[in-house]
RNA sequence: CGGGGUGUAGCGCAGUCCGGUUAGCGCACCUGGUUUGGGACCAGGGGGUCGGGGGUUCGAAUCCCUCCACCCCGACCA
């Protein structure tokens, strides 16, 4: 077979690359740092948009719509959020071009300079809470639960497809309480349904905890986060949950009136997940032939090529396909009967290897006369040979049972490459040899972390939940400590 | 934003050092035919602002200046 990918072995960073260009999901645009989401790649993003959105929406959550520009103004309320996000901040200055009197095509004109500059939303959290500030007055008005849809711009310095892009698409929720227990319990909910998300549809295990202050949201309290092992030992940050205490509501004096008559600010949260889903979904599963996606995430579930030579025989293969189709459309699986003509079967078997379709289906001119169906599996490769009757039952359990399997290997791969170390020499040879999560003790300082940030480039990942309680000793300083938290190398 | 690399047809590249017919090759594309159980073959055909702009020269893909984009490695970050 011809190699279109580099291999991981050889550099995974280029696997990676190859790998969304040439199963077609997304190529770099014009506009440095922005990248074309490309159908296929859309596709699958469309999916995971609407399962999340179910979600948010079984929760009590509403969809709205705010302003992509937000007034310099607003940005300045919040002390640490500007500070988290000014260095990557595109502005807008000027509403109005005009013909560069020269003839050479168009400039700006500088007569038209806007009195307030507006930035491109890096995050909403400005405008929203300005908006809430006229929402809400009593405790009546409360908890508002809203999620947006929205593209976001950070100006990167060094961008990726998928995983950085100055331009992405996420979604956002911006929610106020009467009280802190009932914002807290919202942070905790989004963090759950991140995580159920990644395990049941995206088959991508992830460690749920509480970042450090250090790595905190700009702006918030606390920062929950799902974290994930990319198959290069880097873990991938995939969601972030944010309570967000009294900040905002204290920034855009966001005040409501208790059940008591007395004033209080307001309690929020926000919690977002990005496009970055998908480079975790790329990395998480694919192997050096392509693409592997869960298939409860794949636009294409089973794949149909007909293998034969005379038109007459196709319409013979065509017949049966529609026998075997009709059933597993009637399931809600998505098929696809492949009989273009200009393609002979080999190349479509590596074009669908290469795209991630779960399941693959030829049939030929043996297998009509055997009433049989030959069925590739793209998570292992395995073709076997079944009998047309009865074989939609069976294409259904085969795409629960690629579903598992994705998990479980992923989950194992996990599990051998999450590591406890005790001593930071012990720390710092896991991390270049081996890489992946490593459990050690740490003192809880920001001093100590920006150290060992310094010294190896490893964050600490999250202060997971599941941790059990250990008594320890700092790594890098001896102190005590009483439980391990997740330090890896990240994207 | 620093260091390194690349930019020539849709994709991958040769040609650039050492300037000189009409800029070439593979894949893809179009037409016709033979093919079709793991990326088919033959014949014919179309497609180029040589990344953009400026300069040197009788003459520039090639030399000089400048800008842009992408990739890799750093610093910054979801």
């Amino acid at each position: 077979m011809a190699k279109v990918l580099t291999p991981r072995s050889e550099s995974y960073a280029q696997w990676y690359n190859d790998l969304v260009l040439k199963a077609d999901l997304a190529e770099n645009s014009a506009v440095r740092g922005c990248m074309v989401i490309k159908p296929y790649g859309f596709a699958i993003w469309e999916k995971m948009q609407s399962v999340l959105d179910k979600m948010f929406k079984d929760t009590g959550h509403q969809n709205a719509y705010f302003p992509l520009f937000i007034p310099k103004s607003f940005f300045s309320k919040e002390a640490d959020h500007v500070e988290g996000f000014a260095k990557e901040c595109a502005v807008v200055t000027h509403y109005r071009l005009k013909n560069n009197p020269d003839g050479s095509g168009v400039v700006v004109d500088p007569e038209a300079q806007l009195e307030e500059e507006l930035i491109i939303r890096p995050t909403s959290e400005t405008i929203i809470w300005n908006t809430y500030k006229n929402w809400i007055q009593s405790y009546r008005d409360l908890p508002i639960k809203i999620n947006q849809w929205a593209n976001v711009v950070r100006w990167e310095m060094r961008t990726r497809l998928f995983l950085r892009t100055a331009e992405f698409l996420w979604q956002e929720g911006h929610t106020a309480h009467e009280t802190k227990a009932e914002a807290l319990e919202e942070t905790e909910t989004m963090i759950n349904i991140y995580a159920d998300f990644a395990e049941k549809w995206m088959a991508l295990p992830v460690i749920q905890g509480a970042k450090t202050a250090n790595e905190r949201f700009a702006g918030a309290l606390e920062t929950y986060t799902i974290e994930a092992l990319m198959q290069d030992g880097k873990a991938l940050q995939s969601g972030t949950s944010h309570f967000l205490g009294q900040n905002f509501a204290k920034a855009f004096d966001v005040k409501y009136t208790t059940n008591e008559g007395k004033e209080d600010f307001v309690w929020a949260t926000s919690w977002g997940v990005s496009t970055r889903l998908m480079g975790a979904l790329i990395m998480a599963h694919s192997d050096d032939h392509g693409l592997v996606l869960p298939p409860k995430l794949a636009p294409i579930q089973v794949v149909i090529v007909p293998i034969y030579k005379k038109a007459e025989e196709l319409a013979r293969i065509s017949q049966v396909v529609e026998k075997i189709s009709a059933p597993l459309k009637a399931k809600g699986i998505e098929v696809k009967f492949d009989d273009k003509d200009n393609k002979k079967p080999g190349w479509k078997f590596a074009e669908y290897e290469l795209k991630g379709v779960p399941v693959r289906l030829a049939i030929g001119p043996r297998d009509l006369e055997n009433g049989t169906v030959e069925v590739a599996r793209r998570d292992t490769l395995e073709k076997k040979v079944v009998a047309i009757e009865g074989v939609d039952v069976y294409i259904e359990e085969l795409l629960e049972d690629i579903q598992t399997n994705i998990y479980k290997k992923a989950i194992d791969f996990r599990a051998e490459n999450t590591r406890k170390v005790n001593s930071y020499d012990e720390f710092k040879k896991v991390l270049d040899e081996q890489g992946g999560f490593i459990l050690a003790h740490w003192d809880g300082t920001e001093e100590t972390e920006l150290k060992i940030k310094e010294d190896t480039k490893a964050t600490i990942r999250c202060i997971p939940f599941d941790g059990e309680d250990e008594e320890g000793v700092c790594m890098v300083t001896g102190k005590p400590s009483k439980r391990r938290v997740i330090f890896a190398r990240a994207y």
